[in-house]
DNA sequence: AAACTTCATCGTAATTTTACGATGGAGCAG
DNA sequence: CTGCTCCATCGTAAAATTACGATGAAGTTT
């Protein structure tokens, strides 16, 4: 896959938000009162067994959108901060172009 | 699957970002100097076969990011800017909430 | 110790994604 | 009309994703 590194990096984080069920994590992360943590609470809040959704946590740690303390029964996750703030730079980014292109709409086409 | 319809449309976008050919295709797009159009250039920029970007234009297509007019040879896409605000938006959100919390580090974990 | 809760992981299956080459349609150039 | 370029679509194949239930490890409770 020839693509620039970090592309390939910043693409693996936004399709790992890519799913209701993984964007529905990241939201119960962030509305945590307690720092971030949580787990067995993600489960019981989605319509998916157990193992599926602590696939899609791994899927989320493996693209570096949380971490997790995975010691005995009670694990815990907790989002990379950064690395989402990274992510909505990059979406920002693209939302800024897009206003500074609206004034002109579409122009050569036909 | 039952997950809240908004949130279907909103993981399907995020997901057609999340692939290195697909986020080229759209800053290729952004970066047109012309309204927004353009075609065999983004096949000519990117690593792949023609035939897997028409892919790629698709799934950005089907996904509302872009939208095209597939008039006989020279077709033309441009990006659906709403569409794209929307997601970067979400994104913000996300980052915004992050910022609120960086204050507060993890808390209760063990 | 025995039973229970909380998870990660494994095995499995269905579906989707990703990528290519081949094909064929549509307009343009000769 | 013939050939050319541009591109969507089809057929195909390999790999990844998504989702379950089953299993078993690691603490906790009784």
């Amino acid at each position: 896959m020839p693509f620039d590194e970090e592309d390939v990096q910043l693409a693996t984080r936004i399709k790992a938000l890519g799913h209701p069920a993984r964007l529905a994590i990241v939201r119960a992360l962030l509305g945590a009162p307690d720092g971030a943590c949580r787990c067995r609470d993600i489960v019981r809040d989605l319509p998916l067994a157990q193992s599926t959704v602590s696939q899609h946590l791994k899927v989320l740690r493996e693209a570096g959108i949380i971490r997790g303390e995975i010691e005995g029964p009670r694990s815990c996750y907790w989002l990379d901060t950064q690395a989402l703030a990274e992510v909505g730079e990059a979406m920002g980014g693209f939302q800024r172009a897009v206003a500074a292109k609206t004034a002109e709409p579409v122009g050569a086409c036909e």
